[in-house]
DNA sequence: TGATTTTATTTACCTAGGTAAATATCGAGG
DNA sequence: CCTCGATATTTACCTAGGTAAATAAAATCA
């Protein structure tokens, strides 16, 4: 109703996520990490080593930016990259101190999110969730 | 169920955004145009003239972003630039071109968002719409 | 009026995401 | 075996978004 169009559905995501990760980076600082590079750090906790292929497919990025973000998180200690069996794949797994902190970390992004959908009854978050995973089933 | 927890927002949000703003740009690339200037010039056309403070308040971004984005588009010629009465702001408005071009462009747009959510029913994407809308009202 | 604080914009420096093109390795056919 | 196409990663170059600090103009106030 009123002036509802199209076009506030872009305007409205980008908002919200850009909401969500703002607080998100906010809450990782102490951890000296980043929303992106959590993301990574989830995904390697609950698969195990993964090429970085696996992992931007997993993402839905593109090859580049996991190759940037897994530099820098290389660099402050959070993955190694081994060669794989073949050649020309890397293997990324977490190190021992990123393994350490994931309970830790884990908790603070759930407390953002939980603080982010606390204005939603249960069917509600429900209900958002199951919109969004159905959202562009069609067109990708 | 299955394996929902609340991480999993982030992580939707995200692949939602990005499917979109990637599909917008590339449709918006024969305009010469990306979705974020898109944002504004839609904005100067709703509301007329404003001063690039009122520009990011609307778009939920901090000054910088904005001032670069306008200073790119004053370069290829969507915008102009003037003093205001007060020396210290800046009061954008659209070029004739841009206004000229603006509802060919929308409806390119509209078009992409439609696609996005054919999938949904009628009530579906008002729903979605109205859980977009009230998410995070507590907190921002 | 003169000093201080607030506000608008910009600059410098960071992360994230994208495309296109360059490497390097793998695999399949001839 | 060797060439050629496919695949994994990287590099170079773009836009977008963020924070912190600099600047300039306005507003407040003693």
């Amino acid at each position: 109703m009123s002036n509802f169009n199209n076009r506030n559905l872009f305007h409205l995501l980008n908002q919200r996520v850009r909401y969500l990760s703002k607080e998100i980076n906010s809450r990782l600082l102490d951890h000296g990490l980043y929303a992106s590079q959590w993301s990574i750090i989830f995904c390697l906790e609950k698969y195990g080593p993964m090429t970085q292929t696996a992992i931007w497919k997993y993402l839905n990025v593109e090859a580049p930016t996991v190759t940037r973000t897994l530099s820098r998180m290389e660099k402050s200690g959070w993955v190694v990259r081994k060669q794989g069996e073949d050649k020309r794949e890397r293997v990324i797994e977490l190190t021992k101190e990123a393994r350490q902190k994931f309970t830790q970390i884990q908790q603070a992004t759930d407390q953002v999110e939980r603080e982010m959908v606390a204005c939603l009854s249960a069917e509600e978050k429900e209900q958002l969730y199951l919109l969004l995973k159905k959202l562009g089933t069609d067109s990708n």
